[in-house]
DNA sequence: ACGTTAAATGAGAATATTTATCAACTGAGC
DNA sequence: GCTCAGTTGATAAATATTCTCATTTAACGT
């Protein structure tokens, strides 16, 4: 039931939702507390037992509500395993993408974009305009590679 | 509730899972068929309602299961979609990556990978290791564009 | 064709995940 | 402090996915 918490992530969070005219609630800079010590992805019922240990009790779908807005306003991204799970990780508005350790799920991130350069023309020749895209990149981090 | 569909995609299918000891049911065959000839992605209840519409009562416990094995064999491919749900499109073993209407769902494939020749230098120094990536391109066919 | 057998299926229960409702609460601006 | 739209917690409800097990069936050898 910590109380103080407060670093660049938090005031960078609390920037970004005032500029939307959104409530910057001890929920939401819990979540992006907890997200962004953690370093890595976290699943949704990790990242609400992080909230809990710091606030006593949450509601669950007050942490689906929150990564909801948070990925709208880029500051989560939701991350896709191959075992069909999902996981969340901080991340500062730009346009990054994310390198996810299969292992411990760490996350780094890679902001050079490897379809900046890409060059559409052979499929929206078809008419297909493109407008957005999801990178990934499974590997294993230092710690589980020497483990393996 | 047809019997007799064939066509190279269903062979396709019937050689990697003869070569990997696995059977070729009719349920699995209609997946493949369902699939390839819907030209688009579609969830798991949309599969099953098409494998339904060809073998009858079917279970949807098969379906899962006929999507893990083709999505481990390669012969299907998972996509993630914007709004969290999921879908599932026929593609032929090799390397392809997808590009899917949002509108529509429609799925391209376009065979040149953006990463191939990526430099992950920038991060491998970190000491990961890339193994594998997952790339989907989201944007509109010529219909979705039109329509809109 | 026929029998054998491991693999696969269907039914339905059991889990897990995500969303919807709504009364009570609270942050932000005045 | 007062107001009010935005937010939350509790809980139910809706979805999505996995499990179990008795029964069926494809593949193979005869
Ligand atoms: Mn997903
Ligand atoms: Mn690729
Ligand atoms: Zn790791
Ligand atoms: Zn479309």
């Amino acid at each position: 039931m910590l109380k103080d918490f407060e670093c660049t992530q938090e005031s960078y969070a609390k920037g970004i939702l005032r500029e939307k005219g959104l409530k910057s609630t001890a929920q939401r800079l819990a979540v992006v507390h907890v997200l962004h010590t953690s370093g890595k992805s976290l699943s949704v019922g990790e990242i609400h037992d992080g909230v809990k240990e710091m606030l006593g009790v949450t509601g669950l779908a007050t942490i689906y509500r929150t990564l909801e807005v948070f990925e709208d306003l880029g500051i989560v991204k939701r991350l896709h395993f191959p075992d069909g799970g999902h996981g969340y990780a901080f991340s500062q508005g730009e346009h990054v993408h994310h390198m996810v350790c299969v292992g411990c799920r760490v996350v780094f991130d890679f902001p050079e974009c490897p379809v900046e350069s890409f060059d559409y023309a052979s499929v929206e020749k078809q008419g297909f305009r493109v407008k957005d895209h999801f990178i990934q990149l499974f590997g294993q981090c230092g710690k589980c590679a020497e483990a393996a």
